[in-house]
DNA sequence: ACGCCAACTTGGAACGATCTAGGAGACTTC
DNA sequence: GAAGTCTCCTAGATCGTTCCAAGTTGGCGT
């Protein structure tokens, strides 16, 4: 597998018009102190000025509107909209000692077939955050010595919470994080140790396998064969269950149709050669995409027509599995 | 170009031993409000009280260590250590009435070359970020409406600046943020208008073609072939020039050696046979990965070895590149 | 009419940092 | 040695929100 030759580094070029804009930016302020007040964005004092009532009346029609008076409850809200009123956030989390942020640590291109699937966790957590008063944070982080990003973010209280996302190496971020009592939640199930009771969220490996079975079942394939991943990977055995379970659902025989191979795109070519030839399955579901890669090119090579003469289904809807043919 | 079929959705399976955990997990401090003070972490008083100084003094240890005599820097610094301290950031934001936040909108897996060289890029600004006192901050904005996601964060104060990384797409966000006087830095430079300000950052082209020429020139060829895109694109012109400066550099003759093409493996394959049988080129390169992959098809189908026989470089560094044999 | 209860509203205090103005001390200078 | 100067440090005020305890209003029953 060698690799292209590519540009040591990928400079970058700056408009020179521009000098360090960020760090300017954020200290302009001082400039207008003459002024009575800095007429920035309104206050909830202003609010409350132009809606006649107390501060609290409008910190209450925010955050707990059922303690208003449905009349005055109106006139506050009319009051926020025509202002345009936002609560400020600094000013909210140092009262409530609570940054609502969650901190997320960014992998680098961890390349390979998790990573659309990552994309699309990360895109869903960014999206839904915000309906529960949460942001994400993104830090760059040591995936072993969690001294490095965590600590800080801890001891500043800049983050309330974390999203773990590589809880399969180890993780002494967890543990390092229990023994803390900071909350956090792990992307991927604690396969190693059963007894552990964090909170945790993660693909339905099974499941998943089961519903692509299922949709082959459905369009009446019979003999479908499984390609996965050896049998220590409890990944790859959760999702061979699904399709086991869904085999097994309507009574039909899996024996002779089951493969366990490396997560390469040459061992799912090699297994499919031999799958084929002693099992003649009609349709190929697959742990990965790699080894879906893998039976396409031995389909190719054989002169069978994917999706036509013989169906194949990955996983992870990969980059890749978007642009093979 | 056929889509595999996969399952519909992925569907999440969820912990049951623990619910909600984030937001139960983010006010638990009540309990403890009988202590005569939570022994959470250190203040700004704390560390002042053990050092024997007064508050302003420890907070000009942190940032104006300058103004202290080294004796008592020493000293505070030592009691700072001792004492764990680390500034809580809700104050400090709330003071100095900036985030110390940067908002990036987190675009999903918007496919296609640029994604790694993105990647990169906010690893890289996710990494040095905190070294100026800033963090990146996710979320999910409309690209066409900046009023989503933009508008909230600004008004709640919860940004100081926004990074905008897709500013080649007619941009509406850069005028957005520009009338209201929103700093931003943008990553693509901002090809159509050529009398915009705002500042930007972008990877030099240029620069990283006139590299990848000057490293093949290194190895002795003379004969370096172009495949570029049309003429009409500011960036492929932009990277072509870096191939010119290079040639012209030493010299060479550039006559012949250029092709202009759409950007999919088979022009740039189609370019390459023309190239080989009408210029005879000893080394190619192309404005991306996609287009080097159709040399290197073209390579192939003519028994020539890429690396040996006829050198080829790409540009992007996308994932396809590395696993292109 | 009176009292009472509930619902609603109120002003003061607090979170923890930074800014401002001014005070204390050591050092020069005539 | 006293006045002036400089350096270093201190105390109070402040950012905008939420918590707290107490106040006010209205409605209801008798």
């Amino acid at each position: 597998m060698a690799r292209l030759p590519t540009p040591p580094t990928n400079p970058l070029v700056t408009n020179p018009l521009v000098k360090k804009p960020l760090i300017e930016a954020s200290l302009p302020r001082k400039a207008m102190a003459g002024a009575s007040r800095f007429s920035g964005p309104p206050t909830l004092s202003d609010v409350a000025k132009h809606a006649g009532v107390s501060r609290q009346t409008v910190s209450n029609a925010v955050n707990n509107p059922e303690l208003l008076r449905p009349t005055t409850l109106v006139r506050v809200q009319a009051s926020i909209d025509e202002l345009g009123y936002s609560p400020n956030r600094a000013a909210r989390n140092l009262r409530t000692q609570s940054s609502h942020l969650i901190g997320l640590r960014f992998s680098p291109a961890q390349e390979g077939t998790a990573n659309a699937l990552m994309d699309r966790f990360v895109h869903t957590l960014v999206e839904t955050s915000p309906s529960a008063g949460y942001h994400v944070l993104l830090f760059a982080g040591d995936q072993h010595d969690p001294e490095v990003g965590y600590d800080d973010l801890v001891r500043s209280n800049a983050v309330d919470a974390f999203v773990v996302t590589d809880t399969y190496l180890g993780s002494p971020q967890v543990s390092w994080l229990t023994e803390r009592g900071i909350p956090f939640v792990a992307f991927g199930r604690p396969w190693d140790h059963e007894d552990t009771s964090h909170p945790w969220v993660d693909v339905d490996g099974a499941a998943g396998a089961e519903m692509a079975t299922e949709h082959l079942l459905g369009r009446g394939h019979t003999r479908i064969a499984w390609i996965g991943w050896r049998k220590d990977s409890r990944i790859g055995e959760d999702r061979r269950s699904g399709w086991l379970r869904a085999m097994h659902g309507r009574g039909l025989s899996t024996s002779g149709l089951a493969s366990r191979v490396e997560d390469t795109v040459w061992s799912g070519s090699e297994a499919t050669a031999v799958l084929l030839d002693e099992a003649a399955p009609s349709a190929f579901v697959c742990a990965s995409d790699t080894l879906a890669m893998g039976v396409l090119h031995t389909l190719n090579h054989r002169g069978l027509r994917p999706g036509q003469d013989i169906a194949v289904v990955g996983f992870d809807d990969s980059q890749v599995a978007q642009v093979v043919p």
